[in-house]
DNA sequence: GTGCGTGTTTCGAATTTCGAAACAACCTCA
DNA sequence: TGAGGTTGTTTCGAAATTCGAAACACGCAC
C-alpha cells in the first residue's frame, strides 16, 4: 500500500518514466516534463532516493536495481495506456457507444 | 502521457486496486481507504468514469472492460511492490548497506 | 574575472486535498 | 405515518501540496 502512496504523487511516475532509458540531470528532467516545477522535482527526487528507487550518479539521477525492476513492472501499464488512448479517440469521435 | 496525469493523482491507483475484485459502493470504498475523504473520492470516481475505466452499476462502482485490463496491467507493479517492501525492511534494520 | 551551464533552495500564490457536516433518497420496522 | 438506519452525494473552510519564477552556489571555459 505504501507504494500507492508513493506513486500517487504528482510526477512520481513520470519521473521514473523519463529515467527508464538512462541517467538524466535535473535540468534535463525539468525540460522533459512540461509543467513540472523545480521545487516539486527535488521533492520527488528526494523521496525516490530515500526509497532506494533512484540514486544520484555522475551523469545525474539513475535507476537503482530496484528502480530498474520497477521500470519493467511498469511496462504492461504503458501498453495498456496505448490501447486506452485509442479507445479514448474512438469515444471522442463517437460518444454514442459508451 | 495522459495516463500518468490521471494516475498521478492521490488515491486514483488505490481506488482501482480496491475495485479489482468486484463492484463496491461509495461508502465501502471510503471505509477501505483510510484517510480518503469523500470529496476526493467523488472527484476520482467522476474522473475514472469519464475516462471509461469504471462505471456505476447496481452494486456500486465496477471496472469496465478497459478497467479490468488495467487491473491486469497493474499486477506486475503489485509484485514489484512486495519485493520493494522486503528491501525496505532490510534497509530499516541495517541502513549501512545502502 | 566574466559569462554560461549546471544543481539546488526559497517563497508567495494557486490548486488540491482533508475533514466533517449536511442533504437526499431509500428501506425497515413499529 | 414516522422515527431510525443505511447509502449516495455535495458543500465549505482549513490544511497540505503544487506551481512559477527568482535566486544562490558551484564548476568550467574563455
Amino acid at each position: 500500500m505504501a507504494a500507492m502512496d508513493l506513486f500517487g504523487r504528482r510526477w512520481a511516475l513520470r519521473i521514473l518514466w523519463e529515467l527508464r532509458a538512462g541517467p538524466l540531470g535535473a535540468r534535463t528532467l525539468l525540460a522533459r516534463c512540461e509543467g513540472l516545477s523545480s521545487s516539486v522535482l527535488y521533492q520527488r527526487l528526494r523521496e525516490l532516493t530515500a526509497n532506494g528507487i533512484i540514486a544520484p550518479s555522475a551523469d545525474g539521477y539513475e535507476l537503482t536495481r530496484l528502480g530498474a525492476a520497477l521500470s519493467h513492472a511498469l511496462q504492461p501499464l504503458n501498453e495498456w495506456a496505448i490501447t486506452w488512448a485509442q479507445a479514448q479517440e474512438l469515444n471522442d469521435r463517437n460518444p454514442a457507444e459508451a
